[in-house]
DNA sequence: GACCAGGCACATC
DNA sequence: GATGTGCATGGT
């Protein structure tokens, strides 16, 4: 498909989701801190049980840079257990309190001040923070313009023969990125869109008849 | 009781 | 570089 056919059909199928299910008003969380830890506690993992976790935090009154830098690893595993893989991902928060301390003196603030790309890579050096973690954190914790890609996103643009089965995160990305406006408020309302259709519609054993995108 | 969920790192070939 | 596996809870 030409780079031009490519832009219209993305255009085309926002534009349907966005009509057809409304905004999403994500990502849930009263800070950049908090959807920064959830980015990292949902991975792999259903939004309810992170949920569970991110409210435990908040009852130990523990979500907050240094609170979280001065807690033992152990503790913080048992009060995120819910999220399941707790140990790891406790592992990963403590991670990235450390490179948090380390480059920005605890500041979310002056980490997001940094621009947009040498920020997604120092992020991504930091052992626990992949693709998707890394840009979830740049778009919904920071407001920079990053298209979020996720197993939903890949699995509804197979299905609709968008892109070939064997396509991998970065070039799933670039197909967005490069055939779309920079636009933050879209691509914050695209990515949560494709996660409601995943979620409701395009499922291990998918329901095409009432999907919004269908014939898409 | 199997299967899945808003991934990632690491081992092995 | 591609493919497989461990990490673990809670809902369907």
């Amino acid at each position: 498909m030409r780079q031009k056919r490519k832009s219209k059909k993305l255009i085309q199928i926002y534009q349907k989701l966005y009509t057809s299910i409304g905004p999403r008003k994500w990502w849930p969380g009263d800070s950049p801190f908090e959807v920064i830890i959830g980015a990292i506690l949902t991975q792999n993992t259903s939004w309810k049980n992170v949920e569970k976790a991110i409210k435990a935090l908040k009852e130990k009154n523990l979500l907050d840079p240094l609170k979280l830098y001065n807690l033992k690893e152990d503790p913080l595993a048992k009060t995120i257990k819910s999220s399941g893989f707790f140990n790891i991902k406790a592992k990963r928060i403590k991670n990235f309190i450390y490179f948090l301390f380390e480059h920005y003196q605890g500041s979310i603030e002056k980490m997001f001040s940094e621009k947009l790309m040498p920020l997604r890579e120092r992020l991504l050096k930091i052992n626990g923070i992949g693709p998707e973690t890394a840009d979830s954190i740049l778009l919904y914790a920071g407001g920079k313009p990053i298209f979020v890609v996720d197993a939903y996103t890949k699995r509804i643009l197979i299905r609709h023969n968008i892109i070939s089965k064997v396509a991998n995160y970065s070039e799933i990305q670039e197909l967005f990125m490069e055939n779309l406006e920079k636009d933050i408020r879209m691509f914050n309302e695209y990515h949560a869109l494709f996660v409601y259709i995943g979620k409701h519609f395009c499922k291990r054993i998918p329901d095409c008849e009432t999907c919004p995108m269908k014939g898409l």
